[in-house]
DNA sequence: ATGGAAATGTTGACGCTGTCAACACTGAAC
DNA sequence: GTTCAGTGTTGACAGCGTCAACATTTCCAT
């Protein structure tokens, strides 16, 4: 579930450490715990539950020990998004793989993996995109690792395009804009629950009308 | 600012104080008041502004006055999204009227309506679609009013089918799927601060792309 | 018209939250 | 060994959603 893992010292073990107690008044790396904490919650619990109070709790720490660490609730939502995009990044690769051999079929992949990373982590979903505008502008990393998932479906596109696959008349950023605009339209959509059908068969679809275009073929 | 009516019930007819006059210990239609104090937080300070006890204070009563007419934080945001969907659905079709007579022209309207939408009342979409699953099935008016607005869509592909301007081998509402996704997708980015490309570029470049589709046309 | 019931308002409280100031402990550098 | 920056704790503050208890007004049956 976790997929990075999270180095563990011998001297500390997140969770058992109890206030006051003489084992350590020093956490050893609050930090990364408190993020360890902050994704557990967000994948349990979700959005609502997640907060800068209850990762301290979940950590064994005090309610403002957080503040030593993280600026703000914002700066912890933030590093939680950061953790999303590289699990997405991640899952669309995967899929891409799994996708099989051709480039259209590892495009495809792509488009698949992000939706299914969404509806399978909405909560983290949600955290990584229900981010305020003034915010993300003080959040470096988050635009960079975002633009790296961006990069991903270029990637793709530009395989397809030289393969003679996709459309070349257009740079493949315009076409990944696209592609991405559709494939986050479905999943923000299936993740608000305004959508009732299975998840599968509406990825399978828009995918493949994204492929086509709504025109007449001539 | 708020030009939407409000529709006088039969059996409230005698001494309903007219707004303005409203200053007894009764407000006189503080459900209306209150979903117009909330649509002016929205508006003008955000999602995060946006709480009970703020719109209780706009509408100058006290802070447990809103229980007697919502249940929950939640059913207030539920009010407020679901005036939203019907603004969004006048924009859409505004949009389209302003587009042309063609069917095709129609529909690019609708997609540049919502996106338009969007953008210009950021706050006031992320309240629409920023709901829990769970609430969402406790709404069934927004459930209702969300496939309305779906369904202006569908109708706009219908229309463009009929005329031969989009493929008919599927049916308008899997072409409609496709389209929302796009639009809503490009319209989350945006208002999420993740493309920092002019709106209007952006929208035109990905409503071009949807209807060519990213295959080689052959 | 009138008095009780229902509707709708207020006050005050609870526990939760984000955040901060003041203080306490720890470990490393001098 | 002392000093000091780093990191943790305690206790407080205001604002939030929510509820119970109470106050006032309007409606309806008499």
């Amino acid at each position: 579930m976790r997929q990075r893992e999270r180095q563990e010292r011998p001297s500390n073990r997140r969770g058992l450490r109890q206030p006051g107690h003489a084992k350590g008044y020093h956490h050893g790396d609050l930090p990364r715990a408190l993020l360890d904490a902050a994704l557990h919650i967000v994948e349990t619990q979700g959005t609502a539950a997640l907060t800068l109070r209850a990762a301290a709790r979940l950590a064994g720490v005090s309610q403002a020990a957080p503040y030593r660490h993280f600026a703000n609730k914002e700066a912890m939502l933030g590093a939680v998004a950061e953790d999303g995009f590289r699990s997405l990044m991640a899952a669309m690769r995967r899929a891409a793989d799994a996708g099989g051999d051709g480039p259209l079929e590892r495009l495809r992949g792509v488009g698949l993996g992000y939706v299914t990373f969404a509806t399978e982590h909405p909560s983290h979903f949600r955290v990584m995109f229900a981010r305020e505008m003034a915010d993300r502008s003080a959040f470096p990393a988050l635009r960079q690792i975002a633009a790296e998932t961006f990069n991903v479906v270029v990637d793709a596109i530009s395989d397809c395009q030289r393969a003679g696959l996709v459309r070349s008349e257009e740079p493949p950023a315009d076409l990944a804009l696209t592609a991405w605009s559709s494939v986050h339209g479905l999943s923000a959509l299936l993740v608000n629950g305004v959508l009732d059908k299975p998840v599968a068969a509406v990825a399978e679809l828009v995918t493949r009308d994204l492929f086509l275009g709504l025109g007449r073929r001539r």
